[in-house]
DNA sequence: GTCTATATGACGATAGAC
DNA sequence: GTCTATCGTCATATAGAC
């Protein structure tokens, strides 16, 4: 008798996607017009309807990029656990580990320069992310967090170092390239991006600092800063 | 006689001055409101006059920009020059001049995070330096080149890397460093800061992976890079 | 050089009819 | 849920009097 048993969930259905519009149009809009520059009018105007249509679904403008920035998060988390290789089951080497990682992580960014320039930067003046919004960004930290300890328990890292440290040298060491590459070279992709390429040698560098054996670690100097007279 | 000998000159000083005030006061704004949000409107009602007074010394908000742009870069190469000691005259290391200049590198840029963003991301639309206000940008560049053959002449550096590599990836450490402490911790100070905490270490890997002799580069492995199939 | 006055338009957001 | 209409605010920029 009922020709329509869910029709509540074919509405909300169609509620999301809407929304998922809304968000598809707005990252392109950011792409082209600076992060800052997005407008709830211009996106309405490109899906072909009125501005107050779009306050149905989202309240706010800052909603929205709260929203977007949640999104933009959850893409990156799943690229990372998808396109990762799990290395962790051969034996292979922190370079490699922590390479393959770079690389996936630094092509999302490079392909999605919208999302990056609003998860990483602070274009937006007045906008800081929900905490459920933040909350698949801290996923990331996690992430590389656990392979960074795993590493350890493999005899990989170096064991006079905190993990803490470890994380966020790496975190400096990332957001260096791309920070560069797109702000510096932004129509370059990820094959011929001139930052992109200093990535190996970011790598290297990193392992053969924080890498455990003697060969990767020759003379252990303490690194502690001095007072100098120099610097203001 | 004369009682004002050169008045044009009193005139054009005046001007001056006043140009150097909007100067101020626009990035008294944008350290407030972000980069992009700053406004003529705004600086003008903070100045004590009305918006289209400051068109006579700039006819643009882009002009205004670009003025930054330039301004922001003379100010950090005059720091970098005056403020970096000349390590070259005794027997530094490496590590020990790198370290110098990156700490005064990255002290002015977290204590100026507004010409920071401005020089270093890309937070305004449709503005880009002309390249008049780009010059003092590329002399940056080129005082750390320099810096980098002056080591290699003194036998620091390795050989069989270009220069302009060790320069890109040199660049890519410190804007890791600035892009991080911006963007997630812009309220700690250069003292406080947990990312400027980083850059002893981070230039530690460095000079290690680029300086020169034995001890600093154990196993010289190549770091081309490899085809693998997870990374799409 | 500074002002008043204004052109011109975008923006975010709301009210209320349908 | 979508619309028209509109509010209120702000913006950049210009014209022309003083």
């Amino acid at each position: 008798m009922a020709t329509e048993p869910v029709p509540l969930d074919r509405r909300q259905r169609r509620r999301l996607e809407t929304i998922e519009e809304v968000l598809d149009v707005a990252i392109e809009v950011m792409a082209e017009q600076g992060v800052a520059g997005l407008s709830v009018g211009e996106v309405a105007r490109r899906m072909g309807i009125r501005p107050p249509s779009l306050y149905v679904y989202f309240p706010s403008k800052h909603a929205l990029y709260d929203a977007l920035f949640e999104r933009g998060a959850r893409l990156l988390v799943t690229q990372v656990r998808t396109k990762t290789a799990d290395l962790a089951s051969r034996d292979a080497s922190m370079e490699e580990i922590l390479l393959d990682a770079a690389r996936v992580f630094v092509r999302w960014t490079i392909e999605h320069p919208a999302y990056s320039q609003l998860l990483f930067w602070r274009p937006v003046p007045g906008f800081e992310p929900s905490p459920s919004a933040y909350a698949p960004a801290t996923e990331l930290v996690t992430l590389s967090s656990e392979r960074f300890a795993a590493m350890r328990d493999r005899g990989l890292l170096r064991t006079d170092v905190s993990l803490d440290v470890v994380q966020r040298d790496w975190t400096v060491l990332i957001a260096g390239v791309v920070s560069q590459q797109l702000a510096n070279a932004p129509d370059e992709d990820f094959e011929r991006g001139r930052f992109v390429a200093a990535l190996p040698a970011m790598v290297a560098m990193f392992a053969r600092y924080y890498g455990a054996g003697p060969t990767s670690v020759p003379r252990r100097r303490a690194t502690r800063e001095r007072s100098r007279r120099s610097d203001r």
